[in-house]
DNA sequence: GATGAATGAGCGTTCATTCAT
DNA sequence: TATGAATGAACGCTCATTCAT
């Protein structure tokens, strides 16, 4: 009975972490961190503020629970992706697109990830990075078998990274600027036509 | 005497109004609006807090006559580089450099235009595309041409042009918060080789 | 069996009152009114913050408790002290000692019944000299006695025994701030002396 | 024109400092720091909330400077008041007139440099004893020259000196608490005849 | 016109108190 | 009966905006 009573209330607690990290996501995504009050989070989550702040020590810090959260899921499903294919330009072909259905599929947090790391540069960059760099060293390894399979050619492999998580960072945040019209994978194949072969002829 | 007075305190005027806007431009893209304080561009400036309300509206309105400003001449830079070139793909080429030249020479506008949109969206992004289009129209022209002359591939052409664009505003974002180690145009060669062939042998 | 569960159940609860009692001196002693949180108190005596409130209407009433039962305990040690010895000289020299003897072994009670009164002047102060006046009361008859035989000088009673009662609470509140280094009674000597034969040759 | 227009400005901006300042003592002697609020400074100044922070960083700081004009203060009055008399006895006793002639005419003070002093006990103590000392250093001196000229019996100077401040601090904390309903100095000659030649005869 | 002192709406945060379990 | 999660009133402080000089 005690142990029921304690996995009840650790559920309806952890229940609650969710409930008020995820319209907090819609919320800083939707009005960015500063114009973002925790009185509208609270109400929004049909709590008091006071609980908001039981659960999270204040507002930078409910706004970093977001986004760790956040980039811990998306390293998640992009290495789950690749680890799913056997040829490199597969892997590199559904890690794009597990990113963009990521985003699809939690556009709150496009805002937080993509948008608002200006906010704490130093402290989102550093968890940003670090886990980020998770999947860009797996990606790394992964162009140079395509480099040594003779599928890729020999170039920055560092650079070329970059430049894809630019276009792929850009993408997204135009496609949420743009009012999120139509699903976001439609623009998958273009992409990966233009990042694979280019558009000169 | 009277002209020459008038002509005078004109002058003084647009040099006000230009010292404003330049401060404005690196207060707001350091802090990000909602943490740039009147106050201290009044200081940077030189001026009392009354005076900036004097040639602005409010904060909001300064804000988007530097944003405004900064697009113009973005445009105005961008269109100029592809008029001074014959073939298509130079001109994309050219504006590519011009682009990223001016946020390298500009680059507490970086922030502004490709950050904070966000505060603002409804009104920047229309002006952002207003001002923008412009260009893009002149760009899209460039690959038909292209296209025609079979330099390039058939392609979406829209969707190609936002793809690149994209990659640009991820590559200068990057660089900005990574410090601004290096002269941006380092990145133009491999982006070009990326955008016009590919990474795919 | 109901007797004793009912006496089991009054005993408890009179234990955990004193034990809140206690704990709930030291804080306010410690902190103040004001900055003494009712959860510090609770977690402190080992109880639920809901519990205190199930014993104490609230967190005035709880430190009004405090206040009460040390004007109590200090009023019946001193009333006693008296009552030990015959000569009212030696009564009042008992007395001051008891007086200071209370604070050195109720501490916490200095902060409450020496200096937070402010916070409820109206309300503390009438308790306080409800009691206060009981041994005021037995001390005057005790300085009449000793001008009738011919030991004090004829001098304001009242006034005299405000005097002294000034004295003895700034020692106290004096030796607290100090940081209590020393036994206060130590203090009783010289204090006396300035009392009963001043500092005049 | 300048000149006096900079005067002008100094006194004004010099008079609001007062004005806040007097307030602020007053508010918060009546209620203790902790529970005077801010607004009710700035109301009763006549002032926005804003204003008094443009004139003190904070609340705190605001307090602080309350308390240390007055130590100022109180401390110039007894070192003035002392140095009038010739005689050791006299100087001891024009002291005693003066220190309890200021809390007469600052009454709005006693909350603060007698009683509050818990609340920022580190920082008003250093200040209060360092102002303090300075006419307690001069009154050791004052009461040795008493004891060489055989006025004054040998006793434990600082002890001595000690207790009078504490009967001092009680009778004007007393007559505060008691609803200040009689003028204090009448208290004077008892307390000097006590602290002089005690109550023994 | 230029200034900056004054203002007060607004927001983050705390904590006494309540009440469902 | 005991608990502590939930609550929201309250308060310190900031800063965009105004306006008297």
């Amino acid at each position: 009975m005690k142990i029921t009573d304690n996995a009840k209330r650790k559920e309806l607690t952890q229940m609650r972490q969710k409930q008020i990290l995820d319209v907090a996501a819609e919320v800083f995504s939707k009005n960015g961190y500063a114009r973002t009050q925790v009185d509208e989070i609270a109400n929004l989550a049909g709590l008091g503020k006071g609980t908001v702040y039981r659960y999270f020590k204040d507002k930078k810090n409910l706004f970093l629970s977001v986004a760790d959260k956040g980039i811990e899921n998306l390293k998640d499903l992009v290495l789950e992706a690749m680890a799913k294919e056997k040829e490199p330009l597969d892997k590199i072909k559904k890690a794009i697109e597990a990113y963009l259905k990521f985003f699809e599929d939690n556009s709150s947090l496009i805002g937080i990830l993509i948008h608002e790391q200006s906010e704490f540069q130093k402290r989102i960059q550093k968890r940003y990075f670090d886990h980020y760099y998770e999947h860009i060293n797996r990606m790394e390894e992964v162009f140079r078998q395509g480099i040594a399979k003779g599928q890729i050619k020999k170039i920055d492999v560092r650079g070329a990274i970059g430049i894809l998580t630019n276009m792929l960072n850009g993408l997204v945040y135009m496609w949420q600027i743009e009012g999120r019209k139509y699903p976001i994978v439609e623009r998958l194949p273009m992409l990966l036509k233009i990042y694979f072969s280019g558009i000169v002829k």
